[in-house]
DNA sequence: TGCGCCGATGTGAACGTACACATCGCGACG
DNA sequence: CGTCGCGATGTGTACGTTCACATCGGCGCA
């Protein structure tokens, strides 16, 4: 770790130098600089040129304040964001970010450490001072909607992970079907009593993992309990997995993310039990490690890149005043692994 | 998902309403207002009332564009960072994030796809003409250093999870010495043949763990063999483990980071070893998960929050022109779990 | 009572850029 | 041969804010 300044023995502070500067060294008007700069046609290729030399000598930068200030398009795009440090999101972040780059757009992120009202209005409010021009919000968290009306966002945006809740358009990754499909595929193994640890109540993706869970052992008539919420931690996962193996009155469990499912693993593996011979685990999200747990997991996959590209198409659409688009969920895909196995 | 223009059906363009605007509702000077949103003292509390009144009556925000184009201080700590997607480099934004908040700042991020030069040059263009006041850098690569030297980066600058390597100020977590902890226990459990997966040769700490490793092997006048060059992953760590493990003329492994690590153990179980019986296991980083893995994993903790908030606490304190600051290396700590043993 | 100071507020300018419009020279066309 | 059109360039102004300075009233003090 490195730190130095840069002019260490400089008096006057330098003003970094302007459109003018360059318009003087480069010999014509700073507006001709400005076409330069706005790739503007009908600009004579030896002018083009001496101002080009004139920007290289000077090390001009133009600044994106004044530019923003006089077209009030800051060409940024807002993220609103809870939990960065898992995979689903920073590699939705990520793919937002590289599609963004790729239309000329920047990322203005800000991450929510609570899920109160107050930090999520505080979030938002500090994106609007920003002049984003659209928003992308990756806080599945069930206030955040409220905020967004609220605060009369005055710009296109569009809700990450969530599930098709919303009026208006809708697009998401189709979570509930997820869920199913995982829990179905513990049906079809023969599996009768079925466990399932949730996320955090906040969430709105663990709210709809759990309905699909829910409903798909409706469908099957086969009895349901109470899912256990958890925080998303493989820790919690495996404490969780100590204290309902005591019991084990079920044969399988489908864990609301891949690392609880680590941790519910870890405590099989501890109290004696063999996955998937005594119990069977499916997780959501396919985070690259689960191929590689030992054993390899069941679980179900987002395409979360996906998403974040759709996001921003979606956005950048919206702007450009188009307005169909698709909206159709992205299909989760199950993986299926050695963690599920056929009830003996 | 959801998405939704705010004014569906507004015709003209409404403008957002202005300090002048706030002012005339209020009935002060603009001037007035701009002391209010600034804090300053000296303002009768009635008037202050009135100014704030106007503020929720309008809805009004301040322009950001405007504030900084006067000021020349954005507030905006910048951020030139590679994979993000990872535990390491994802905690440490979190934690500048959540400092640089606490002291008004922002970030502004900015993620290098590739390690060329030109990308480099480009993200670390772009954050400059965001006129940030600060940089931290989160690339560890060895081109970036090259980069900013070149592009007179005028701001006060932090680079993170190096070596120490350059010259001036110097933080970073002693990534050297991390890897001669692990490669020492793995030598005081009688181990002498120990081989090496490293990260990708550009990087800073892929070099340096690399140095350590050898550094201790050498010290206690062991063999050394050429490290395997690996890419971070689980799967790399499980090829490059069933490759290895055909052979088998080693006992004990130091990994680069710890999902290469459960990728070895993945191979190490599908070979029919068992860890730590036949094969001890090192990893780096202490990612949360590493405690479950089967088994878990002995790792080299680094307290990337820490280092992080080291990062804009020096970064602020020289912008306060405050010039002693501490420097010392943050010390990584071994982590002893279950996939390290006594040679038997 | 007059003077100076201070608290509270207002006025002018500047930041760096893009847009609208003005200007200028030149070739083509009737 | 005048003028029209257009390519190439220059001039004025606005964006929304803060800073430096100006103003104004009242209060304490000699």
């Amino acid at each position: 770790m490195t730190t130095e300044t840069a002019r260490p023995a400089e008096p006057e502070r330098v003003r970094a130098p302007n459109i003018r500067d360059v318009a003087r060294v480069a010999g014509v008007s700073y507006q001709t600089v400005s076409r330069v700069l706005n790739d503007s046609p009908n600009i004579r290729t030896e002018t083009l040129q001496r101002v080009r030399d004139a920007i290289d000598e000077l090390g001009y930068r133009p600044n994106q304040a004044a530019r923003a200030l006089v077209t009030s398009r800051s060409r940024t795009i807002g993220v609103l964001s809870a939990q960065t440090v898992h995979y689903g999101p920073a590699t939705a972040i990520n793919a937002i970010e590289n599609s963004a780059r790729d239309a000329g757009y920047r990322l203005s992120i800000t991450n929510i450490s609570s899920s109160d009202y107050a930090s999520i209005k505080s979030g938002l409010d500090y994106l609007m001072s920003q002049s984003i021009e659209a928003l992308v919000v990756l806080a599945p968290q069930v206030r955040v909607f409220e905020a967004i009306n609220d605060l009369q966002v005055g710009v296109p945006f569009v809700t990450l992970e969530a599930t098709g809740l919303t009026t208006s358009h809708s697009l998401w990754v189709d979570q509930v079907m997820g869920a199913r499909m995982a829990t179905r595929h513990l049906i079809d193994l023969g599996h009768t009593e079925i466990m399932h640890i949730s996320g955090p109540q906040d969430w709105i993706e663990a709210e709809a993992r759990m309905q699909g869970f829910l409903r798909e052992l409706s469908d099957a008539d086969l009895r349901t309990r109470a899912p256990i919420l958890g925080d998303w931690t493989a820790s919690f996962g495996y404490y969780a997995g100590l204290e309902l193996l005591r019991y084990r009155d079920f044969s399988a469990v489908f864990v609301g993310n891949d690392q609880m499912a680590l941790g519910f693993m870890h405590a099989c593996r501890e109290s004696g039990l063999s996955v998937p011979d005594d119990i069977s685990i499916v997780g959501f999200d396919d985070i690259p490690e689960s191929a590689h747990f030992a054993p390899p997991l069941t679980t179900v996959r987002q395409n979360f890149a996906e998403i974040g590209r759709r996001a921003v198409a979606l956005l950048l659409g919206e702007l450009r005043g188009e307005t169909e688009m698709s909206h159709d969920p992205v299909q989760p895909e199950l993986i299926v692994r050695q963690s599920t196995g056929r009830l003996t």
